[in-house]
DNA sequence: CCCTGATTATTAGTGCACTAACTAATGGAG
DNA sequence: CTCCATTAGTTAGTGCACTAATAATCAGGG
């Protein structure tokens, strides 16, 4: 037993230590740090995120793009709102299913996209992140995503 | 070049190779796998994070805690106060440095600990995590951390 | 054809998290 | 001792994210 693997249960309360923690905290910084670069484009976080899943396919419904982002539909609607009202995208209503909302770029939504590009690069660049860092980091949100849906017994 | 390796820009723009969606999903997924553990503690995820703040250090100073946790002392301030309503904790005015405010652990805020030690490898076992591969991520998030810090210029 | 149950989106209400603006107290520099 | 920059905390306002409740539409079975 060496002293660096003593680790008992009463350190397992340290703040230091708490996965859940530096997780939250990686996630805050890492948004944060795309705030001044989005800016620009006019966009939150969550906004690009959506934009990012209407430059892959559009029209999609609420419930598509919700389901993309494994955000409830709740959380979409006013996102989607403040990006029509930016002149994005358009809502209306899908022909032959009244429920379903189509959700789907303007011109100058398609537009941006250009603007959009250099957003991967440039981030990767302030987080001196190379694409391996970045890919490997990703593999192990993907399975901590995985566990932690699956305990929603 | 092989295929596997033909990465081109326009395929940074994919939702699902995003790392900053894994990292945000991943943290949501994680607090929210908290949530039904924490409940029965009357706990939020991030009063849990000031508690262990505080089970480390009582009494400290509102700024103390915001330091301590990345966050501003404006989101901490309505956090405190909740705990204060569920009597868990005291604030009252430091004596000697009017600004300054203490926050303390009641009694009650101090017995809530021993159920708090089962949080911790409830959790390990919920994400079916080991301790090793929870010390890994951690150091990768911590990496990831202070790029982000660091890249606010 | 109508009733029932499922699907789709929205609204209401709670709680974080941030920035900017504000109040109050402190501690020097002149 | 007075002025003033600094520090500590709160408040106001915006935007996410969730749950629960509501409204509207659809699809099938009697």
């Amino acid at each position: 037993m060496s002293v660096d693997n003593d680790l008992r249960a009463e350190d397992d309360l340290l703040l230091e230590r708490q996965l859940c923690f530096a997780l939250s905290v990686a996630s805050r910084s890492v948004v944060a740090a795309y705030r001044p670069v989005l800016e620009p484009m006019g966009l939150t976080h969550p906004q690009y995120l959506v934009m990012l899943a209407l430059w892959e396919r559009s029209p999609r419904t609420v419930r598509d793009v919700s389901d993309a982002l494994l955000l409830e539909p709740a959380t979409v609607t006013p996102l989607l709102k403040r990006l029509e009202e930016a002149g994005l995208v358009t809502r209306s209503r899908q022909a032959g299913n009244e429920r379903a909302l189509d959700v789907a770029l303007t011109d100058k939504g398609r537009k941006l996209r250009e603007k959009a590009l250099g957003v991967p690069p440039t981030m990767m660049a302030r987080l001196g992140i190379t694409r391996e860092d970045a890919s490997e980091l990703h593999q192990s949100m993907m399975k901590l995503i995985s566990a932690a849906q699956a305990s929603r017994t």
